[in-house]
DNA sequence: GGATCATATTACAATTTTGTAATATAACTA
DNA sequence: TAGTTATATTACAAAATTGTAATATGATCC
């Protein structure tokens, strides 16, 4: 375990806006970044600066349609993921809570 | 997916000092927070720290021994998850080292 | 080509996270 | 109890990350 890579890995999941467009994403169909915007009541740039993380980080990949790019999860890694996180979640909630060093 | 408890979850992660840790300690017995110290070569105001955020989130338990605290990997959680992204980080390497966004 | 709509990129200020040094607590021992 | 060792906590400066506003690129349509 080199851990360089796993660093970035995380922290591309440890970020509300990227949350929320995983969730998103999650829970439908591909959308366009505008889509995205509209959702979740997000400026564009942000959208747009955080899908790149997630798309250079291989959890989501785009395709144009038109004017629009398509954005779409990458649910290979991310379903799987999800439910073992959700474990340990119900399990230890809350002490996510709690944890005085991250807010 | 309520996602606050998720971005605590990988922020643990997402951290040199704790990654270390977690490597460290996923690769042998349970340590004190003095060998975890002289292993990774941290201060230990570092480690004490970080190891706190990880208890906090269970992902590491402590266990008194005489003066000492010794600090335990939670594997159930650790383990599966290690396996998940090795996959995923095999895949996608490239894409996680260049991704602007996250230094 | 020029106009328009959709998305990406950049620069920068604000916030968050980090490690360090200093100090405090806690467990043992003489 | 005083002294010693091991770990935890705190305050704060440095570094990293974030969102926003402004601007640039790119695709389509006329």
């Amino acid at each position: 375990m080199i851990h360089e890579p796993y660093r970035l890995f995380f922290k591309a999941f440890s970020n509300r806006t990227r949350l929320g467009i995983i969730q998103l994403l999650k829970g439908g169909k591909p959308k366009s970044v505008g889509e995205i915007c509209e959702a979740l009541g997000f400026k564009q740039s942000r959208v747009s600066r955080n899908l790149k993380c997630l798309a250079d980080c291989g959890f989501v990949t785009a395709e144009q349609n038109g004017k629009q790019r398509i954005y779409s999860l990458n649910k290979d890694t991310v379903y799987p993921m999800v439910t073992l996180i959700e474990r340990h979640i119900s399990k230890y909630q809350n002490h996510l809570k709690r944890c005085g060093v991250l807010t």
